[in-house]
DNA sequence: TTCGATGTGTCAATGACGCTGACCCAACAG
DNA sequence: CTGTTGGGTCAGCGTCATTGACACATCGAA
């Protein structure tokens, strides 16, 4: 490839350049722009959790259970999609050093709800606020109208099951698109 | 900063007005949309890979080696933004597996020129055509406008550093929309 | 009341993928 | 000749996921 004559003024590319190269194309892009976005989004996070002795694992478990309170275990295993192992590790620390608690279950006492601490609050909006600046610079940056269209791709690059398990974990109130649920939870 | 350009084509959603602030759930649902579609996205090509004995790092590696055929290691490290070490682990089974070749720099000889092989060739090509019928789903159901909405996002969500990357690495033809490689605004 | 299914926890081993630190070699550049 | 650069390697560590197997309390029903 050439090295980049610094076009100034590069334009839209024009409608009806090679179709297929454009879709292939277009594609690569979609594989760069998922790879270093996702990348980049999870930096600011990952740093402060870094010092905490924390991985990214941990944070979606304070993400998920600060949003849904009273959580039961196998469901978050559900959400995350991950063996009760792997979450067992994860977990089991963020209890002990007191971010999450457990409560047994008032119907079915097998149950350990989950929710968090003050202290796992605390840290679940210090990670929240770092990422909310991150992507609200994203957003002002890029409109209101892409951030629909955003939110319509990422949905449709989502799973039968993660779209049910977002519509299920969503407050009805700030729901994409057509995302209306046909049998709520 | 209040007037954005006009939608005629996206749903006015909640979305639609104002939300050059983020609220809490709009964040939220970012948070669980590049989760859970950077993992399901990810998901064809990783079954793939894990029948071969290899992972998503191989995959990277393969695909933009693929894009800059002659790249060096050196840029290679950069674009991947990981240790060569790293590197090393994922990039020494490739060659030894015939997947990558390496040639020595006419001008610099201590460099290390990378480039598929056929078979490099087609693996990349089969991990690609898993992933296009995923994304090309997600795009057409999400309509046109919605694309240049998410690319316009995910562009945002990535660092200065992320962003001069992929202007380099792209092809000038199939550059997305106000990505000359300077402005920002 | 017994018994199977369920929710959860745990031990042990494995593997992918990243890191740091230290050191090496070959080639370039002064 | 010397210092820097491009690249490779060894050794060790940590996170996050896996599978398989087992333990235990509880629930629900025969």
């Amino acid at each position: 490839m050439t090295a980049m004559p610094e076009a100034p003024d590069a334009k839209p590319v024009g409608a009806g350049r090679q179709l297929l190269f454009l879709r292939e194309e277009e594609l690569r892009l979609a594989q760069d722009l998922l790879f270093f976005g996702y990348r980049d989004f999870t930096a600011g996070p990952d740093a402060i959790l870094a010092e905490l002795g924390m991985g990214r694992a941990h944070h979606r478990v304070l993400h998920f259970v600060g949003r849904r309170p009273g959580i039961t275990v196998g469901e978050l295993l559900a959400i995350l999609g991950i063996t009760k192992q792997s979450l067992g590790r994860v977990l089991n620390p963020l209890v002990e050093e007191g971010y999450v608690v457990q409560a047994p279950g008032r119907n079915d006492r097998r149950q350990r709800l989950l929710s968090l601490t003050e202290k796992g609050e605390a840290l679940e909006k210090r990670l929240f606020e770092r990422q909310r600046e991150w992507v609200m610079r994203a957003y002002r940056e890029a409109g209101p109208v892409a951030v629909e269209g955003f939110r319509r791709v990422m949905r449709g690059l989502m799973g039968p099951e993660a779209r049910a398990q977002l519509d299920r974990a969503l407050p009805e109130a700030a729901r994409p698109i057509g995302t209306k649920p046909r049998s709520a939870a």
